[in-house]
DNA sequence: CGATTTTTGGCAAACGTTTGCTATAAGACA
DNA sequence: TGTCTTATAGCAAACGTTTGCCAAAAATCG
């Protein structure tokens, strides 16, 4: 910087100015200065400044590592929405990994704590704790994406999950279907809970018993979205009154439910009807074609770096702690009225 | 850290050894300092550690924007398998997203030049240059995974994509096809390239003309891979000729073209063949399921953080800079031999 | 117990910025 | 020309560590 300085003729102090406040300084010199930066390679050193400004310009997103796979269609996408979004603010992404272990939760925590990070955006149910030291009062601005985790007094941008699925079903309900078959995620999860809770409802509101629906799996984490459609087809087999529609809470078990359905001899949507979860591509392509409930990723992504950069500003936004964004039913040939 | 040397009861030197160097510091008083750390919740301040080292604990991984969704079946293993290696040896790992655009580049350069991190995995065929400034000469360690840049003087973490589409092929004319439909990626790709040649190789290999091969798509990038697929399957039905087997360079082309064809009434693989790229889980589960050739992502990611971390390390490896994994041919029900 | 080795204390400089302060210089204006 | 405003210079402290140095203390050993 000081060699900056020397080739601008100018001071340090305005260097300093000139390439890090909008106003300080003379448009003229600002771009004297920038000339001789340019001209020398010269980069401002981040962590010297962020040393002395006393805050860090990353923020970091944990993902639990089973999320990486289950919900692996939108992963990606959520990576590329936030990363997107905090770029323009002038932020940089960090992943951090939430896994079982204790060496993880004490890796976020170091970052949380050693000023490592500015903020962070979460998408696990458990909060790193440990040591007496907590995500939680770590000072941190913190938005938890996907999950409701407004209980624990966080921002939380999700998706109408229970709604979405009350109304998929009350569709199937009205189509004629009186037994459903549901394929559910990890026994307790935020999701599971939800979505479980919107089929109920409809039945519910349709005047039908809690019995008309079979609840299968819940024993595997998302993680093996596929192996769940597999044991599920197995238990469907085993059933004696079959029902006639699938509510699957991901397409990656949807998928392979159905895969093993139709090698059984079944056709869809002639005996089973199905619709899933996530809105994944490849639903489109499936055979048949799979109705799907449509996470609105992007959307979220941008919604979570808005309220967590509003969070940084300090600028408080005492309104709704909890940001709900529709997600979309997109209707395809896996679904039909019942065979009577 | 001077507060917890004072309830230690050492010197704040005596503290610094104990919390960054290994031996230091004998056993019994590093057991004081960190009982006195947790009791006071410290954490030390990572990026004045930083500053004051001159080196960063953070790689950046560059992904291209056109890879998240393209490959996105593989970019979540990716990146997770990356980041528990780097996790072990104390990194963290941030995200650069490389698009088009010069913002991004000059972003990614003001990381490199700004000494935020110490090291670039980097998934894309273009380096970062603008201004003068080039990733290739910021002096970091930078290893290339998946992409073969060893032309560049890149250390490369690769696949045999070539020798793996000579053999499949070579095994699909040992099964009697003859005439070969080629889904292409974006012309001039290197993993295009790469695929395209194995083909051929197979094709001289056998005594047969190019001619046996039609070449499809290739205007799009994988981003649009489920669309590459759909045209393709237009572009299929076009032909007079009908070639017997098809050789996909994505899953995602793949599970797009045989949807489309599929529902133009042919029936795989009794009237085409079908083997394609990736291995993403969701073959298994296709109609039929499909043949792949699996990427070793996991192991691909291990081997270049290790690469990576040696060249930090400078223990210099000066043995062969590209390092090839195997990749692993998946065979499924959608190969079989051509009607005659 | 003396000699030797190991461990710690204390000090201070350094890493590369930002920023408040005062003083000076340069323009603008009347 | 004098006054007011704006822009810059120059200085120095601060951010929270690490680390080399030397001396002092403690532990180990014969």
């Amino acid at each position: 910087m000081a060699d900056v300085a020397r080739l601008a003729g100018v001071a340090i102090s305005t260097v300093s100015r000139a390439l890090a406040n909008p106003g300080r300084v003379n448009e003229k010199t600002r771009a004297k200065i920038n000339a001789a930066a340019k001209q020398l390679g010269y980069t401002p050193n981040a962590m010297a400044r962020n040393l002395r400004v006393g805050k860090s310009n990353i923020i970091m997103i944990i993902l639990p590592g089973s999320l990486y796979y289950g919900v692996s269609q939108i992963i990606p996408q959520v990576l590329q929405s936030i990363n997107k979004s905090l770029i323009q603010g002038g932020y940089n992404l960090m992943i951090a990994n939430l896994d079982r272990d204790e060496i993880s939760e004490r890796h976020i925590l170091d970052l949380a704590f050693g000023g490592s990070v500015r903020g962070a955006i979460i998408l696990s149910s458990k909060l790193p704790e440990v040591d007496g030291r907590s995500l939680a009062n770590s000072g941190l601005p913190i938005v938890s994406m996907l999950l409701d985790m407004s209980d624990a007094g966080l921002q939380s941008v999700i998706t109408n999950d229970r709604e979405a699925v009350r109304d998929v079903t009350a569709e199937l309900i009205r189509l004629g279907h009186r037994r459903f078959f549901y394929l559910a995620g990890p026994e307790g999860n935020y999701h599971d809970v939800e979505r479980y809770g919107g089929v109920l409802e409809a039945l519910e509101a349709a005047g039908l018993s809690k019995q008309a629906v079979h609840r299968s799996g819940g024993r595997l984490d998302y993680q093996h979205g596929f192996d769940i459609g597999v044991q599920a087809a197995d238990d469907f087999a085993g059933l004696a009154e079959k029902p006639t529609a699938v509510i699957a809470t991901s397409d990656d078990m949807a998928i392979s439910f159905v895969s093993r359905i139709r090698r059984a001899g079944l056709s869809i949507p002639d005996d089973l009807s199905v619709v899933s979860f996530d809105g994944s591509p490849v639903c489109e392509f499936s055979s048949p074609p799979l109705s799907t409930i449509e996470q609105p990723v992007e959307e979220m992504g941008r919604a979570a770096v808005e309220l967590l950069l509003d969070a940084i500003g300090q600028r408080q936004n005492p309104a709704s702690v909890r940001t709900v964004v529709r997600s979309k039913l997109i209707l395809r040939e896996s679904i039909a009225p019942p065979k009577t």
